[in-house]
DNA sequence: TTGAAAGCGTTACCAG
DNA sequence: CTGGTAACGCTTTCAA
């Protein structure tokens, strides 16, 4: 939980321009002048300002300045775990994009957990501009929390017209994976998901939709956590309960990698004894043995789209123009299916 | 580069809590009561506020609340590249350290570049109230762009006192990594260093020493960029220029991933023909096939204590107390070697 | 319960 | 080249 801010504020008081004037025997504004490089200034005199400010260790307040020179922009990135590649990748990609801009952005990480995410929207519209977000509470408690504030959803649908999102768009994707395992001779394709909060993963219902499609039982479903452990967990759990399947399609690569690393552990080679596909396409399952087979997205883009989204955002007024952003998710072969 | 920033203002003109008391028919303080949930104000009026508000889509400014009620910290976390586990998982920590405090926490991603660096370094001290960071600038530079900021160095040793540092001791690790290697009855050790700017790396300097007190030649080392493709690459050059090496040590663990690969590409067996040993103690060690032995250290607490430090320079008048923050590394053993 | 006035620390705009 | 004055948008204090 976020704990009351500020609770160990620097005992001596803050030093001000105006004590620096004071000590300078100047005004405020030569100061400032000093201090901003401007050249309409004594070149002794400047110096003597710059000797008083490093003196007195003073430094300008950034809300005073933000406050007269309405010229930064600061985004709020909030994910559910820096830890897990994706979001890791989306955020340099967005890092990149914003500081092309000359954006700063805030990076807030809510360890997956609705406590910190509600903590976080609590103080976030304090604190930035606009908000791109991996978020999964509901579009209601969103939408009170950022009220009138550029919101960019990623990774989900916005239902209302509140919001952007970027959508990720996985189904061909899936489709594709799981006719390429069945024209493998595949006939038990299993999958995991991940353990949602609620509801079944889209991935899932595109999968079963593609399982379907083929003439496959999409009913080989276990879920795992968001972990290479919950992916290696998890796949031991679906072949203790379905033993005859013999490819797996999961809900993300750092599961199927988990996978990988379990079936590994359990002398099945891959991708003989068993297929794996994961979901993302991250750089590091081309780390792995044998490299992962994934639906892959471009996450970079994500991370681009987003920022620039909130670009549009800020130049247009609502309402907001329903163009539709998405990124397709494409069948990328590799070692292990 | 960073460009003009705030060259993307929106065009409407800021809506401010004038205009909001204007529509709503209060006063400014009325609306600010509104606002911030205090009670001492009629129902009907907060309700009749609240709606102005948004239907004007209000959002306060928050330098101007910033400027009054000095309440907010906020970090400025300063590294090469988040895409490098190391980072992220520092990063991560620090996050998580920092939510604790309720600060708030500017990611900036430099590419590695010194252009980058210089530039981020320009703007950072008008942004946040202290900096956590991986420089690889010259500490004077450093100096000109912080003063009067609380700063604290990872990975880097501070030469002057006006920075607080978090060392990283590796000298033991390194010594039983080699003394390791030799038990294992190699006499040709490598290593891959990473491409320095300048200097060799102070890991380079344990290896070789580590080395000599092994009687093993260190002669055997080239650079290589802190990729995986980095390390496949200078493996091919290490081994092709001394076929005799049988074991080889790492600047870091996403080096000894990519020579771990690059082995399996050639047909070598890890560690049957090539023992690896990295350094970092990633997790993404724990993925890959074989297992990464390294030298590992507690990226976790590296993040941790940097934002205690600065917590304690924020309540501590400069000069620093000279207290030495190390974090020490330690072989731990896995399959690679 | 509400409003008027006084800052918070800085920079912009004019005078001098 | 320098200083005075007026914002910037908000909250706090004190009266009404």
């Amino acid at each position: 939980m976020v704990s009351t801010p500020g609770a160990e504020r620097a005992e001596p008081r803050k030093v001000t321009i105006n004590d620096v004037a004071r000590s300078a025997g100047v005004s405020r504004q030569t100061v400032s002048r000093a201090l901003n490089d401007k050249d309409e200034i004594d070149g002794d005199t400047k110096q003597r300002v710059l000797d008083a400010a490093r003196a007195l260790g003073y430094r300008p307040s950034r809300f005073a300045r933000g406050l007269v020179r309405q010229d930064t922009m600061t985004i709020g990135l909030v994910i559910p775990d820096l830890l897990n590649p994706f979001f890791t990748e989306v955020a340099a990609a967005a890092l990149e994009a914003a500081r092309t801009r000359g954006w700063h952005v805030v990076v807030y990480d809510t360890a997956d957990r609705a406590e910190e995410e509600r903590g976080t929207l609590q103080v976030i519209s304090s604190q930035v501009d606009a908000v791109i977000g991996y978020f999964s509470c509901p579009e209601s408690e969103l939408e009170a929390f950022t009220r009138g504030m550029p919101v960019v959803l990623i990774g989900r649908e916005g239902r209302s017209t509140r919001f952007s999102s970027i959508r990720i768009d996985g189904e061909e994707g899936v489709h594709a994976a799981v006719a390429h395992l069945v024209a493998k001779g595949h006939t038990r394709i299993g999958m995991l998901d991940h353990h949602t909060r609620a509801e079944p993963s889209i991935r899932h219902t595109w999968f079963t939709a593609a399982a379907a499609a083929h003439g496959v039982d999409p009913g080989a479903v276990v879920g795992a956590d968001q972990t290479a452990d919950g992916g290696g967990s998890a796949l031991k759990e679906l072949l203790s309960a379905h033993p005859d399947v013999t490819a797996v399609f999961t809900f993300n690569d750092i599961i199927a990698i988990g996978a990988l690393r379990e079936a590994r552990r359990t002398g099945r080679s891959v991708p003989q004894d068993l297929a794996v596909i994961g979901f993302d396409g991250l750089q590091l399952g081309a780390l792995v043995e044998p490299p992962l087979t994934s639906v892959a997205l471009d996450t970079r883009r994500l991370g681009v789209l987003a920022i620039e989204q909130v670009a549009r955002l800020l130049s247009e007024p609502p309402p907001l123009a329903i163009t539709d952003l998405v990124v397709h998710a494409e069948l990328r072969l590799s070692g292990s299916a």
